[in-house]
DNA sequence: CATATGGGGTGAAACGGTTCACTGAAGCGA
DNA sequence: TCGCTTCAGTGAACCGTTTCACCCCATATG
């Protein structure tokens, strides 16, 4: 690797007879001329400067990089998300550096407390409550997606309103009649009394309906096969906390010769774009504007001009075929 | 934001009684004694201390940071890839800091220009033959995934073998009976003479196939709607450059009330996971595989201990169903 | 016993920017 | 003309590591 050394800034101090001080504001638009500014961008070209981002970062303090830590990117939906992150934090002029704590607390713990350089993070925590995200939020803004954190003061959050969400998809179950519910939410190891878990059952003990709620994750394999055993039971209604896992139970009815919505019936959560085309009813989040306030808030904690600290994100029903009428 | 202090390397040498060289040599295990090792390996868990990348970064000239710099992540197919890249590169103990060229040739001269500070890069290309590619080779252990540069000597490439992915799809249709039928290829703003296009019209004039061949967006709306315009022409097959397009035709066959396979047929490329699901015959690429080879290649392009500078990966036809007898 | 050997450790110079405190000159109102 | 502000630019400290060139001392070697 003869790795040709790239031009540094002094470089182009000299070749303009200017101070390294007078470079770095010029190309920064601050404190100099006109005149001067574009003398300096015009060298600066030529050189093919570009300003080491490390250099930079360790100087300044700011690296222009936001970590977004996601739940776990084996899940489509999330991968959506983390892609519209990436790129609308691009249009801001910042990176998004993308990690995936794969369902597992100790990996997000892990992930979270090595994470240095960064002006800011975008969280979606497999484990709200754990202890440790106090450290990390008192250190660098934090910016939650889902669940808000218990034991952090975080610099703000986007709530989903989960709640709604349970309640939306299991009223329509039980207004189609069904009464039978088996329920798959995403596989999270060990994190002790997960309240998507809590949700369901109390919302089900009202409606008078009769769930099993059980793990399940989310690659389209693994899920399908988990959802084989769920669907020998014959549940009239499967609840999927993630169109991930709607899809695992999709082809697990046509694996088994079952029909969606004749035999049992499919409910999603989230809406990835390709639930439109296989029919899911599912619930609904507006990814687009999670992306945008999760973006503004990260980017405003970062710079401390923060409006709102919290943001809700309201659930609809997007209803398209997969539940029938029982 | 308070942002209270971080502990620096000074403050586990002062804790330890030593310099600040024997604290870094025995945080990463060199150089000094057993003893010492874990006397401050101690002092830094208490201290909380995690070693500032960005200052570690400008001293060694490594920051553990792999650039993956995607066609385009609209496409599903190249999120999973980008995504798998991602945790490979995690259990490697490097980052994978993932961009999206979006398709546009400006933007990945743009994103490749600026982009410093990385130990690597992963691309792939969307214009394999822009010359400006040669100075960032020059600079950065370069590999590339899908199709190799053509002005630039890279470090390594994993090239994807897309004659015979072209010719096992047209053989395969031209052998169901097929003899009309519609090419979708990605678009690719400006790129002049994609080389996907040549593939095509040669392999389709050898078969005696009466081709047309049209650029499509890979999102599924916009895909669906550019497919609708092309069934009117009532193809007997549609071939699509990325299963994310099949899945567009698929829905605007579904919009237009055409089944598939019976009135028309479609036939993918890449198999994305949910082309399992969907039924969707495709040529299929070896993921996991791809994902290994361009990891292990640009890590030991950094480090200097490449092996195999080329791997071809080869397709096979995924024959699922969507492709009817005519 | 004098001399190589080498393990364990030190001090200080990088790395490539940013930013603070300051200066000289020009502009301006009184 | 004088003092005051503003503008454009400078020099040097600083950011937190790594690493190079040494040094010291204990042990093995001839």
């Amino acid at each position: 690797m003869p790795q040709r050394k790239r031009a540094t800034i002094r470089e182009v101090a000299q070749a303009t007879g200017l101070s390294t001080a007078a470079v770095s504001y010029a190309l920064r638009g601050l404190q100099v001329s006109e005149e001067t500014m574009h003398r300096v961008r015009r060298a600066a070209a030529e050189l093919g400067y570009e300003a080491d981002p490390n250099a930079r970062a360790l100087a300044s303090g700011r690296t222009g990089m936001i970590g977004v830590l996601c739940g776990s990117l084996e899940d489509l939906w999330q991968q959506s998300l983390a892609v519209g992150i990436g790129r609308s934090l691009r249009e801001k002029d910042h990176y998004g550096l993308i990690l995936d704590a794969a369902g597992d607390p100790d990996r997000e713990r892990t992930l979270a407390r090595q994470l240095r350089g960064v002006d800011g993070l975008i969280v979606q925590p497999v484990d709200p409550a754990a202890p440790f995200w106090a450290g990390i939020a008192e250190n660098i803004p934090l910016v939650t997606i889902g669940d808000a954190l218990k034991e952090a003061r975080t610099a703000a959050e986007v709530v989903f309103d989960n709640q709604s969400g349970v309640t939306l998809a299991l009223e329509y179950l039980a207004g189609r009649g069904h009464r039978r519910v088996a329920v798959l939410t995403p596989t999270l190891a060990e994190t002790p009394d997960r309240p998507a878990d809590r949700l369901v059952t109390a919302e089900a003990a009202r409606l008078g309906l009769e769930v099993s709620v059980q793990t399940c994750p989310q690659g389209l394999g693994p899920a399908a096969e988990a959802a084989r055993a769920v669907l020998r039971d014959r549940p009239s209604a499967v609840f999927c906390f993630s169109d991930s896992i709607a899809y695992g139970v999709l082809k697990a009815a046509g694996d088994l010769g079952l029909s969606v919505p004749g035999d049992v019936s499919v409910m999603g959560y989230d809406d990835h774009p390709m639930s439109e085309l296989l029919g899911l009813t599912t619930v609904s989040w507006d990814l687009e504007g999670i992306v945008r306030s999760a973006v503004r808030l990260v980017l405003g904690a970062a710079d401390g001009t923060l409006r709102r600290r919290r943001v809700v994100q309201k659930p609809t029903l997007r209803e398209r075929g997969s539940v029938g009428q029982r």
